[in-house]
DNA sequence: TGAAATGTTGGGGCG
DNA sequence: ACGCCCCAACATTTC
């Protein structure tokens, strides 16, 4: 019989080894495998943030681990052009395919189908998977047959729509031998200044990890889930987030892991569909990002090309460094820089003062959160933003202003979320701790805060800020 | 996956 | 006992 040829398995946005397609398909070739990674310097796609590339650059080194140990292999890494370093590793390896899982973001797409056909000039098979999603973007459509614009409907054919069973690590692979690669380091993801020390604290990146956290949170978070999740200072959402963006874990494989913990106990129904849920948001902003590639950028509803924002570097800059006087915005921001990640319910609430508060373009809190986030993820990020906003699609309604001191009674009750990030706010009595400004002077003096001094005044006053931002926004409307 | 303004109701104080 | 007012509690409307 003939030796089967080599064959490249291409990772990207699908750092793990279980439930890969790519990785099966290429497995049953027979074939010697190179498993490769290539940072792609060639500025086609959105530039990765910081918080991103420090993820990235843990997850590689997991995958690596993984391929070793299942494969005795070793994961090649490269950067530059992907067209041009593929092209050379198959004149050096005479390998006669290329099998990837299919990315989303547009300029991935078309940079995708670009190698796609460049290779198949050269007569080099590619073969590419859905590995990151329930269903390919394009495989959702409403009864007249067009995209989805409104999440409810979207979730009810989501449910309707069969799905696969994750797939197992193949075994007995044989991995092609002699092969040179740069070193994890030699990809510089990390900065010189170590300020991402502080987000070991807190992230175990890697498809072990992931696998864990799934199961962590299905045994101790999950019941509860419908009502707690959108409590900031608990541990009752699944922070899977950064694994998903990466490839980690598949949404094929937790939602058929979630269907197993609800066959155990039915009474989990409304707690695990709340989060199935979640997920499906996740689904939705794919489908958005795939028929509106300018959804990063640009308005959905171009209502809001003429909005007039009131842009102010300095309101900017409170915010990002959680200065701004409520408590609850600062806590929430703070911990987003602590530790790359921020409650959801904090996000809505912080996306909501930038947007409506301050009346900054969305684009700006989109561009930080890209740049902190270590779950930065294009369709995720500029969905959310665009909900929170007003400007996308079944958004939330314009007149929605959050009131921080409101949200902050209502999701941190007992004030532990802002004694943990706001630490200077911590001797403060409950009825104080979430509006300061409020609290008479002995009380401060009590509780050793000085406003203006150890902690901000509010950088803007409440009813003020929502009477200027409902009028800003009825201009967005008829 | 709101908040604030406005409207309604009903119990209690009081003349 | 009755009408009147107050206002909390809840419901509805508006932004």
């Amino acid at each position: 019989m003939k030796k089967a040829a080599p064959v490249i398995v291409w990772f990207r946005q699908d750092l793990r080894l279980n439930d890969n397609p790519a990785l099966v398909a290429a497995a049953k070739t027979k074939g010697p495998i190179l498993f490769v990674y290539i940072l792609d310097e060639s500025q086609q796609c959105w530039e990765m943030g910081k918080a991103s590339c420090w993820w990235l650059h843990a997850s590689l080194e997991q995958l690596a681990i993984s391929i070793t140990k299942y494969y005795h292999a070793q994961l090649i890494l490269l950067k530059g052009n992907p067209q041009e370093l593929l092209e050379d590793l198959i004149k050096t390896s005479a390998a006669q395919a290329v099998y990837w899982n299919r990315c989303y973001e547009p300029g991935v797409i078309a940079r995708d189908t670009a190698i796609k056909q460049f290779l198949k000039q050269r007569n080099i098979e590619v073969f590419t998977f859905n590995s990151a999603l329930l269903h390919e973007p394009w495989e959702y459509q409403n009864r007249s047959k067009q995209p989805f614009k409104i999440f409810t409907p979207f979730w009810k054919t989501l449910q309707t729509m069969p799905l696969r069973q994750p797939l197992a690590i193949p075994k007995n692979i044989r991995s092609f031998k002699k092969l040179t690669s740069l070193s994890l380091e030699q990809l510089s993801l990390l900065s010189n200044y170590p300020w991402y020390e502080k987000l070991q604290n807190y992230w175990q990146a890697g498809e072990n990890s992931a696998s864990h956290q799934l199961k962590l949170f299905l045994k101790s978070g999950i019941k509860g889930y419908q009502i707690l999740r959108n409590r900031p200072d608990l541990y009752n959402t699944s922070r899977l987030s950064p694994h998903l963006h990466f490839g980690e874990i598949s949404p094929v494989k937790i939602w058929s892991t979630c269907q197993q913990t609800l066959e155990k106990d039915p009474s989990l129904n409304q707690d695990i569909s709340c989060f199935l849920s979640e997920l499906a948001w996740r689904e939705f902003s794919y489908h958005l990002l795939y028929y509106q590639p300018t959804l990063p950028d640009k308005p959905y509803r171009a209502a809001f090309n003429k909005f007039t924002w009131e842009k102010n570097e300095q309101a900017l800059k409170s915010w990002q460094q959680g200065l701004t006087g409520y408590p609850i915005v600062d806590a929430a921001m703070r911990e987003l820089w602590e530790t790359g990640w921020m409650h959801n319910r904090s996000r809505m609430i912080v996306a909501s003062f930038l947007t409506k508060h301050l009346l900054q373009p969305w684009q700006l809190g989109e561009a930080w959160f890209w740049d902190t986030l270590v779950d930065a993820d294009l369709a995720n990020n500029a969905a959310s933003w665009q909900w929170v906003a007003g400007s996308g699609t079944d958004a939330a309604p314009y007149f929605r202003i959050f009131n921080p001191e409101l949200q902050a009674h209502k999701f941190d009750p007992q004030g532990e979320y802002i004694k943990k990030w706001v630490p200077e706010l911590k001797l403060l009595p409950i009825n104080y701790i979430h509006a300061p400004w409020k609290a008479p002077s002995a009380v401060l003096e009590k509780a050793d805060i000085t406003l203006g001094k150890t902690y901000p005044k509010p950088i803007i006053e409440h009813n003020f800020a929502r009477k200027r931002a409902l009028e800003a926004y009825r201009k967005t409307q008829g």
